[in-house]
DNA sequence: GCCAACGTTGGC
DNA sequence: GCCAACGTTGGC
């Protein structure tokens, strides 16, 4: 299941504090970052325009858009649910999975993702958002009431992040994972823009980055008739 | 509802 | 640090 998110609107008053990029993925192997500390001539940020070059400016994100019961509550979260909230902003809380957290955290404002709808009778990309804040702390973590209380987690060194979304648009015709899928495998065997999708390649993966050939390509499927 | 893939946990 | 057991994701 997709994260599930609430539909807090989180109100865009103080500037939340950032959680510290702390702990890389204690995922696969330890790798520890060599965090912040550069020695020398520590220069913060790169204020040329786009920091990190090895960012990604595309995204993906999954979530269910069918209702589904976890410990009694409803994780229903679809593009219609988005729209509906004030201002078509919502938090994408409820993400549990290292990578699909430090993707978030890659995220900058401005940048569009595709609202992917999971583990529904036709999963698919179904619309466009934008990230309109940056990854701050999950308070979902903390709320014992909430689906993704995580309590290992504590106030003092939050695990989890989210970052706010706005509605964009619905796609011109909903793109199914079916026909990204035989794009994938026709692109596998000769060549093309989807042959790395992670959404094959990392299929678990809740957040994940597309490269600006493959945002573009699913974008150029709206205008073609379903393959 | 089944189950493959894969992430996480915990014993050693 | 390895790895088996377990849990979760999400397509079908």
């Amino acid at each position: 299941m997709p994260p599930k998110k609430k539909a807090q609107v989180v109100k865009k008053t103080a500037k939340s504090e950032k959680g510290d990029d702390g702990e890389t993925a204690p995922s696969g192997g330890k790798r520890k970052t060599a965090a912040s500390v550069d020695r020398g001539g520590n220069k913060q940020k790169i204020p040329s325009s786009s920091a990190d070059s090895s960012l990604h400016c595309h995204w993906l994100m999954k979530s269910e858009p069918e209702s589904r019961f976890e410990n009694g509550i409803d994780v229903k979260f679809g593009i219609e649910d988005l729209k509906k909230l004030p201002d078509q902003t919502g938090c994408w809380d409820g993400v549990r999975n290292y990578q699909a957290r430090n993707f978030m955290r890659q995220m900058k404002e401005g940048q569009l993702a595709f609202f992917y709808h999971s583990n529904c009778k036709e999963p698919g990309i179904a619309g466009l958002m934008k990230i309109v804040k940056e990854s701050y702390v999950d308070h979902t973590q903390f709320d014992r009431k909430d689906v993704h209380y995580d309590a290992s987690s504590k106030p003092e060194n939050p695990k989890w992040s989210m970052v706010d979304v706005q509605y964009q648009r619905t796609m011109k015709r909903y793109i199914p994972l079916s026909e990204l899928k035989k794009y994938h495998l026709q692109h596998r065997d000769k060549g093309g823009p989807l042959k790395d999708m992670a959404l094959f390649t990392r299929a678990r993966l809740s957040v994940q980055p597309l490269t600006t050939e493959e945002f573009d390509f699913v974008l150029s499927l709206e205008d073609k008739e379903p393959l």
